[in-house]
This record gives C-alpha cells, sequence and structure tokens, in this order.
DNA sequence: ATTAAAACTGAACAAACTGTCCATTATCAA
DNA sequence: TTGATAATGGACAGTTTGTTCAGTTTTAAT
C-alpha cells in the first residue's frame, strides 16, 4: 500500500472526501458531477483526475476504505464452551460494530441514508416499515419489556426483507409456505434457538 | 389515472420496460443511457421522450408500478382474541408477499441484486453476511432444527444492519451497549416475546 | 538556503450524451 | 375511409467528460 504523505496530497484528498460527501448529502451520489467537486472542494478540475479516475473510483476508495477499518474493528469473537453460548461475547461484539459505525459516523450516515435514485431497496425497507408500523399500531399491544417501537420494527422489517432478497438470488429455490414458515418460526422463538445450545449470562 | 390503449403506446412502453430490465442486469442503472435503451427497444431515442422524461422517470414509474401492485396484494392482517395472537395469520401475510414477489420476479430479481455503483447498503449486506458466515462456520454448530443456513444468516445480518440504520438515521440517540442489549435481546428470544400474548397454533 | 521533484493550475480539445424540435411517415380508433 | 396521434430520423445547442500541456507553486531533502 503505497503511502503518500506529501502535504499537498494529504490536503487535496480531503478536501475531495469533504466536498464529495457533502454534495452527496444534498443532491445525492448521482446528479454530482467532477466539476461539483473540484468546485466546492476548490481545487483545479484535472486536479482531480490525478488522484480518482471518476466519481465512481472516488466512491469505491471511500468505501474500501470504510469497510477496511469496520473489518480490523470486528473480530471473530463467537466460542463455545460446553454447547454454551457466551452471551457476553455477543454483545460485546455488537458493541463493537455500533462504535466502529459512530467513529466513522459521517461518512456511514451519508451513504446509509442519501435519497439516490436507483435505490429501490432502501424503498422497499421503508416500504415494509411503514406496513409493519401500521400492523403494529392496529395491534394496540401491552409491552412487557421496553424495546424502543422503532428497533423492534427496523428489526422485523429488515430481517424480513433481507431474506426475500437472499430468496430471490437464490433462484426462488424455495415455495413461498416454506419460506413463511421459516421465518415464522425465527420470529416467534429467535434464531439463536435453532441451535442445540444453551446460553450463559 | 388516464390509461392509454392505444396498442402503438402498449407495444412501446413494453419494448422500454424489457430493454431496460435486460439493461440493468447487464451493465447497471448507472451506466445505461437513453441510446442504449431506444436501441435494444428498437425504437428511435426521440420516442423514448414521447413517454419519460429521462431514464429517472422511467425507474421511478416501474418502481411506483411495483410498489402499488405489492401494497395490494398485502392487507393488514393481524389480529388479537383473547390476548393471543394467531400465528396462523402471521403466516398467511408472509406467504402472500412471497407469492407477490414472486408475480413480478423479473422485476424485483433486477431491481434487488444488480450490483450499482452507488450502493453501499447492498455492500454493508454483504460484508455483514459474509461476516456472519465465518462465524457460523467456525463454530461448528449442530442445528436442532431444519433452516437453510443462508435463510438464518441472511436474516441475522439484514436484522442489524436495519437496527443499524435506523439507529444512524435517528440521530445515535442511544448508546452503543443499550442498542447491543436490545438486539441481543431479540436474537436470543424473538421479537414476539416482547410482547404480552400467547400463540395460537 | 538551495534545488530538483512533484503537485497543482487553467485553458483548450474532441467525444459522448442529453433534451428538444421539426417535417415526414406509419399506425391507430372510430 | 378518415382524422388524430404516435413514431421516425435527423439536426441542434448545451453539458459534462477525460486528456493534454505549458507554466506556477509547493514540497521534501540535502
Amino acid at each position: 500500500m503505497s503511502e503518500k504523505h506529501d502535504l499537498r496530497v494529504i490536503r487535496t484528498k480531503k478536501l475531495i472526501k469533504d466536498a464529495f460527501l457533502e454534495l452527496i448529502s444534498q443532491k445525492g451520489f448521482t446528479s454530482i458531477t467532477v466539476q461539483d467537486i473540484a468546485g466546492t472542494a476548490t481545487i483545479g478540475r484535472g486536479t482531480f483526475y490525478l488522484h480518482y479516475k471518476d466519481k465512481y473510483d472516488l466512491l469505491d476508495q471511500l468505501t474500501d476504505q470504510a469497510l477496511a477499518k469496520l473489518s480490523e474493528l470486528i473480530q471473530p469473537s463467537f466460542h463455545l464452551r460446553d454447547n454454551k453460548l457466551n452471551l457476553e461475547e455477543l454483545k460485546q461484539m455488537l458493541i463493537h460494530v455500533f462504535d466502529a459505525i459512530r467513529s466513522e459516523k459521517t461518512f456511514f450516515k451519508t451513504m446509509l441514508s442519501s435519497h439516490d435514485t436507483p435505490n429501490f431497496t432502501q424503498q422497499l425497507t421503508q416500504f415494509f416499515f411503514n406496513k409493519f408500523t401500521a400492523e403494529y399500531e392496529n395491534l394496540n399491544l401491552s409491552q412487557k419489556k421496553e424495546v424502543p417501537k422503532g428497533i423492534l420494527i427496523s428489526y422485523l422489517s429488515s430481517a424480513i426483507l433481507g431474506v426475500i432478497i437472499w430468496w430471490l438470488q437464490n433462484d426462488m429455490m424455495y415455495a413461498s409456505e416454506y419460506m413463511a414458515e421459516q421465518i415464522t418460526n425465527l420470529l416467534i422463538n429467535g434464531p439463536a434457538s435453532i441451535f442445540d445450545v444453551e446460553y450463559e449470562i
């Protein structure tokens, strides 16, 4: 990994990155032009091409950096001892994930919630989220434990959509009824229930 | 809703839609040009603009159609009787979802698994999917019930990512530890455990 | 402090695609 | 059959693109 330590390069790249993220949250990745980036970064347009092939290359490099950093911070963490799964290990792993994302919050928030045009996944997520919110409020349930509504519904809707996408990408190899059974099972008992293990506090 | 029933319009729109979906799966939405669409649809480029403002407008219209159709097929379905949640109702609702998506499989599969450049959500989903697959295989668990590995892992990773995105979009209002606790709880006991209800078979 | 390397600038260039317009032709519904 | 309208194909100017190049600044290293 050839690291450049020329001050000019560092400065320019930072200017480009900042301008890029700002522009994405303003108008979305799609409608950004290299002219825009150079303009708000206050650099010459030609300078941009000294560092990146085009705006897609820029996006790729930023993405790779973020994922590499995330990957470092999230190490394999689960272990079995006497056929027992340590809950504390699971929790620690999740804490690392949330911390890692918080440490790059500008990038992640911008990339994960920018309203770009070709983003059908996001639209479907919103669709399911709304559907389940309606169901939830229609039921008028009393909650035993205090889990915020948003967490519960984003968990539910994303899980189901995730399985749907997996199913599509694997050529819909299972019948609708079979899929519905699997999901129902996971929803009621929790994914951990599948395994023949016990839990330590 | 002014419905056109001119044969020429119907024919042209179908040609455009088919060409569009084919091109998306070939090279992704981003790099498609109106020239491409007109070319593979074997229509004049000007004709495209007779029906759509640009390729984004085309995408929007197709998306709206698909979501409207999905919305029709998925009706609110959960009811409580004597504080009991009918599992069969939940299952039926999910079956409807899977059936509805299967009935528009070309559109949904193309839109949900096309490799377009600005698609960080998809990349993160893949990232988590891989991470959890590694954990899974590392653990070498014995499964009680036969839930396909892909379903389990896509459920897990999508659920967690969904909560993360919700958390980001709500300004990270909870601490990492709190989030980890909520998710752990949902994973172990299932989202349904939160409610003070019982289930009917 | 000097210097050689390099990064940056700004302007110019052809190429690709865009969205619009027009006159002409082909196809449709009635 | 006919009047309406959809489709064609070509032309148009306007953007953005990616590249090049000569001239200038800035940097790292001596």
